[in-house]
DNA sequence: CCCGAGCTATGACAGATGTCACTGTTTTTA
DNA sequence: TAAAAACAGTGACATCTGTCATAGCTCGGG
């Protein structure tokens, strides 16, 4: 019997999955968390055969869980679970240590299938994932710095040139050539360009 | 027992709210709908006491849905289940006679009784949508006009102002104008944070 | 019939934006 | 260690953006 922690904030999809979930004889959902605090407050009471993470949560997100949980040295194997076809988010789950990645739109035995196959060692990866891995192999001079990343992050939240530069102590002109920068790799052309893409790619 | 048909497009939420709500003796869900295409095919070939429908969905979205049923005349009512706070989509799906309208985080007892009002012919609104709605009654000037809906959807586009007017067979300052009429209705500063407000309040 | 609202347009203006070229410093890595 | 990135900065430049004042047109409601 497989020992579950599934962690999910919307009650209904959470239930739902549960009682889908247990239908199968070798899966147990011993436990539910509805957002990052409480699914850490559960590991470190409990052990589990698996913890099953959605990444976009109130408090605490599958992200903000997995580096908690490596800081801990907790070694529970995590299978993420996430609605979005992500990019960054993805290859950083990875590097914390997620030991698969599906999206939600998964059917139900190829969920219970990865599961399985998690709990018994192995990697888990969809095959829309992996091709965003290659994709991202093959064009590493695409991947945005951790300033350009940070960048993007005000632009996406609307804010001008001038009030990036306060914010983030540096010139105005630095800003603009970093802004610059993040155009050329994301393949657009300006400011608004970037902050859609950036929302529909989750890149931030 | 309440006939109903469930659509959504994710597999596993699917599923899963099926499970849960046929555990009430009283629901019965008799067919689902992964998308909206599929939905309107069961629509015309089966009668629901109520259609549970989701928002977001590949092919037709939920609007389209409620959109095409009232075209054929389908009178089966309908209770929206979407996962965001949204704004202009809530006031089109209760113009389109949506007869509810909860957000996914609802609890599970929630719904049930929201179904069962639905069915029995009551309007169905969460608080958080009413407060909405009440906000929206109070300033109907920050309304946009058909023409800026339009201007703004062009600009979720990521879309110049110069491409804009081209495709709308206007002159650039006419187009300069209605971004400007815009920006102020939606109390921005910029097309940049005016696409991501359209995008968070899904205006588009 | 007239008023207001929506749509169109123009011109002028200030400021924001994006590009380029060039110069450094620091950190990483091969 | 030496080369390669990342980071920070400047100045100049062309263009885009947003604002404002102003004005003409059309259409529907009072």
């Amino acid at each position: 019997m497989i020992k579950c922690l599934l962690v999910e904030d919307q009650t209904l999809v959470r239930l739902g999955l549960a009682n889908l979930l247990n239908l199968d004889s070798a899966i147990n959902i011993e436990a539910q968390a509805e957002d990052g605090l409480q699914a850490l407050t559960l590991l470190a009471e409990h052990s589990f055969d698996i913890a099953l993470l959605d990444m976009r949560m109130p408090n605490l997100d599958g992200l903000g869980v997995l580096q908690k949980m490596r800081e801990k040295g907790d070694k529970t194997p995590v299978l993420i679970i996430t609605t979005f076809e992500d990019c960054d988010v993805l290859v950083k789950a990875l590097n914390l240590g997620a030991r698969g990645y599906v999206l939600k739109n998964i059917e139900l035995e190829e969920l219970i299938s990865a599961i399985k196959q998690v709990v018994a060692g192995e990697r888990v990866l969809q095959s829309a994932v992996t091709d965003f891995l290659l994709k991202k192999e093959l064009s590493p001079q695409l991947c945005l710095t951790d300033k350009e990343q940070t960048v993007l992050q005000c632009l996406s939240l609307g804010m001008p040139n001038k009030m990036i530069a306060k914010k983030l102590d540096n010139s105005e002109g630095t800003i603009r050539n970093h802004v610059s920068q993040i155009l050329a790799k994301l393949d657009v052309k300006d400011r608004t360009q970037a902050v859609i893409k950036a929302i529909n790619q989750n890149l931030i």
